[in-house]
DNA sequence: CAGAACACTGAACAGTGTTCACTGTTATGA
DNA sequence: TCATAACAGTGAACACTGTTCAGTGTTCTG
């Protein structure tokens, strides 16, 4: 056995491994939190010293961030699929999308909860905003195809992400809050955002002059 | 002196350097972020032992809960102030609630994503709820004293709170994201969340089952 | 078969929150 | 006045944490 064949076989094992300790990752902090999740703990489930695990990840930070990655590039990957499903209207996807995003965030509450505690990484294009990409694309199908069609799509997609995530991130942090009905509120909020940004819109500037300028 | 004179001051210089000692913790993260904020370090910014914090606070997770209390019982009187302030209308001074706890979340910056990453604590009401419960009133206000307002309000208070916290803690957490401008995006998650819970409000399609519902 | 490349480890470093035996000091009751 | 109890504070230690690194085998390569 020589040249290539083995370092291309390296290379394999290295990138089994390399799941292999994500998936231990992820196993314990579904188990008991990402709390406590800790390098010799993780090391301990798959056999290795904590040292090894500094042979495929360069900190616990980077570690954290490929689980992330992972989980919301299949985030994406529903929303996306999301599109071409034929559905009422464009802006009955919308919800559609954004009840997928709730319901996935609160079903993968340690993946959302990272994603969101993280510093965003130093460089690049990452999934967390490819999520809000395919968000975006559903946002630009229910506008019309008017005058500054871009810049309304990205203050839509702005700030129906921000209802969608603030719903999500208190109902996993909050989940003994005495919420009048979880279902009720999503669909409330959904409702809201999606209505207040993409059907009726454009007319803006009531809260006008008076007395006191917000800001 | 005897008897309570000396316990009643005793208990007066602890309240004080209990003070003092929040104040520091305050100092610290605001200054290096509440991330490095380690006992020892601010026992040697307080010229005390570590040790000697636990005399006062039985944990570091109180003594953060102490000071998030203490910020968000403020955040409470700013908005309960909102509520005598003649203004436009109940409506308009709701949205001026949202952009206040909005703004004032931008501000405080470390008490708000702490309040949010604690644990809520182990029992009774506390700040942050106190908060919410103001809000209430804000959206009270603006419903009609018709049939079910109580059930109407509860719901209406917490997808606006959703909405408002998304947009907080997003601001807090990506505030290099490439907002369209935050202005914009805050106005625009706040009248879409008043306006939809409050104002056009009631009839709800229970957006049923698969497809069906166009509206 | 020598030597480089690789995979991996134990021990250590600097730091964390927290506890505890041990000090002084201060107020108390007899 | 004086022993005693209550209090305030400390240094050292415990059990952790993430991370680094010298050293050790193993495996591939020219």
């Amino acid at each position: 056995m020589h040249t290539s064949r083995a370092v291309a076989r390296r290379q394999e094992q290295r990138e089994e491994l390399k799941a292999e300790m994500r998936e231990a990752a992820r196993a314990i902090f579904v188990r008991d939190g990402f709390q406590s999740l800790s390098m010799r703990k993780l090391a301990a489930e798959i056999g290795y010293s904590a040292a090894a695990i500094y042979l495929y990840f360069p900190s616990k930070e980077h570690l954290f961030h490929s689980l992330v990655e992972e989980s919301f590039s299949r985030l994406s990957d529903s929303l996306a699929g999301l599109a071409d499903e034929p559905s009422t209207s464009p802006v009955e996807r919308l919800k559609r999308g954004g009840r997928l995003y709730v319901r996935w965030g609160c079903m993968h509450p340690n993946d959302y909860q990272i994603a969101f505690l993280l510093p965003v990484p130093l460089s690049g294009p990452y999934k967390t905003h490819q999520a809000f990409q395919t968000l975006r694309l559903l946002v630009v199908a229910c506008l019309p195809a008017a005058g500054a069609r871009d810049k309304r799509a990205e203050t839509a997609t702005q700030s129906i992400w921000a209802a969608l995530h603030g719903i999500t991130s208190l109902l996993i942090q909050r989940p003994s809050f005495p919420w009048r009905t979880k279902e009720s509120v999503i669909q409330q909020v959904i409702d809201s955002a999606v209505d207040g940004a993409v059907t009726r819109s454009s007319r803006r500037g009531t809260h006008g002059g008076r007395n006191g300028r917000a800001r």
